[in-house]
Parts: C-alpha cells; structure tokens; sequence
DNA sequence: CAGATATTCACCCTATAGGGTTAATATCTT
DNA sequence: AAGATATTAACCCTATAGGGTGAATATCTG
C-alpha cells in the first residue's frame, strides 16, 4: 500500500472517539477483545468492527491465544501520520515553498 | 463543539488525500475555489464539497469578495489534532499511566 | 460430551462520503 | 442588458461507517 492510502486508514481510525479510547486503553498493554468493550454502551459486535478498523490502519495488530484475540498497539502509523501533520504545520508556519513540493509529490492524490 | 467531536471533524477532514493536498496548496497563500480545483481531475463541485469538510473541521476559512471565495488555512484545529497524537505516541513509548487517566477524561466517547 | 465463553459472520438499518450532472444564483464585463 | 465567470444547490449513484440482532464457530471447562 502507498503512502497516501496508509495516511487515509490511519487518520480515519483516528478521527472517531470510541476507536481514540481503545487506542488509550491499549496503552496499558495487550487486550482482549471483551476488556476493550467493557467501558462502553454499544455491543461487543460494533467494538470488534471498530478493531478491523484500527487493524486496516495497522494501528492495532492482533494474536490469538486460543478462543481469545489479545490486541497491542502498533506505533509506527501514528509516527507516519503525526510527521505528515507536522511537516504541513511547519510548512503553513514558514511557508518552505521547496519543501512543499517534496511534500506533493509524496501525497498527489 | 466539544473536543472529540472537534477531533473527529480534524482527523476525519485529513483522512482524503483530495483534502490533504488542498491544504498543502494552501501553504503557498489564499486561493480561489478554481484554483484549488485546477490540479484535480474530478469536478468543481466535488472539489467545493471538500472544502465544505475542511470548513467544518474550520482547517479553512472562506472570505468572500465579490463572486470569488478566497480560502485560507487556519492551524489551529491542525494543532490539536497533533497534540493529541502526540500525546497518545509519549502515552505509547513512555507508559505514564496518570497522563492516560487525563486524555481519557477529555476524550472518552 | 455438554455447556459456557470469546469472537466473528451474516444480515438489517440509516447517515454520510465522494463522485457525477444539470440548474440556479451572484457577480463581473462588455 | 446580455453574456461570461465563480460558486453553490439539487439531484442521482455507489460504497462505507456505525449501530443493531441473531446465528455460527472455536475453544475452554465441568
């Protein structure tokens, strides 16, 4: 997958509140499928379709022991995706007009 | 418009790549809905519905003057989005239990 | 083996994204 | 006033997100 499709999965994971506390939540180390559903009000189904989600973003991968999937974060998306926000930050602050067309040529759609 | 729902609009409006290099475009200074049209290969008009989702995520404000819409960038939004994927990165790498409990306090759905 | 548990599959529903085309509106120009 | 230009509005279409329910599958446990 190329750069551009990568950044469109991982900032679409990430732009959703119940997908941003799983994230958190996996902070505290793997997860099953249950314990990350437990802190909300919507069924354990739509929980796991938000889990293919974060995995399509490679932002959660998974491993199965036995009858459970324990969940871990992976954080190399969100490395790619807080470089490119602050490669445009720092281009909207100081206007690089070079390295905005490096920038292009990596992210023409 | 609560923080997540502002994240959500943010991330939400960077997850295209139309819209991501709008607003790369939009390093360079205030542009015209043509001119931002011009590099794509797809119509006006769906060109003006990104920028109506920019323009929720308030990414850009519009100033009219006469027929042209001129838009410009506006970081802000962009800089909360990046604070709060920073914040979930160093929550990653370094495991400071006490920050998660603050970012899910702002953030959970 | 029988039952409980963990998770997904296969559907249904509604809302929205992202594309299109054609028409309407507003403004500038001649 | 008439025509060109800039932009949006109002539709159509298809795909996907986000929610639901009930059934299927796989695994553990008594």
């Amino acid at each position: 997958m190329n750069a551009p499709a990568r950044l469109d999965h991982t900032l679409g994971a990430l732009a959703d509140p119940t997908r941003r506390a799983i994230l958190l939540r996996l902070s505290e180390g793997e997860a099953r499928v249950t314990d990350l559903a437990a802190p909300f009000d919507i069924s354990l189904n739509s929980v796991s379709k938000h889990i293919r989600i974060l995995e399509r973003a490679q932002l959660v991968r998974r491993r199965r022991v036995g009858r459970e999937h324990l969940l871990s974060r992976n954080p190399r998306p969100l490395d790619e995706a807080a470089e490119w926000i602050d490669r445009l930050r720092s281009h909207w602050s100081k206007r690089l007009d070079r390295l905005a067309k490096a920038l292009e040529e990596d992210d023409t759609p």
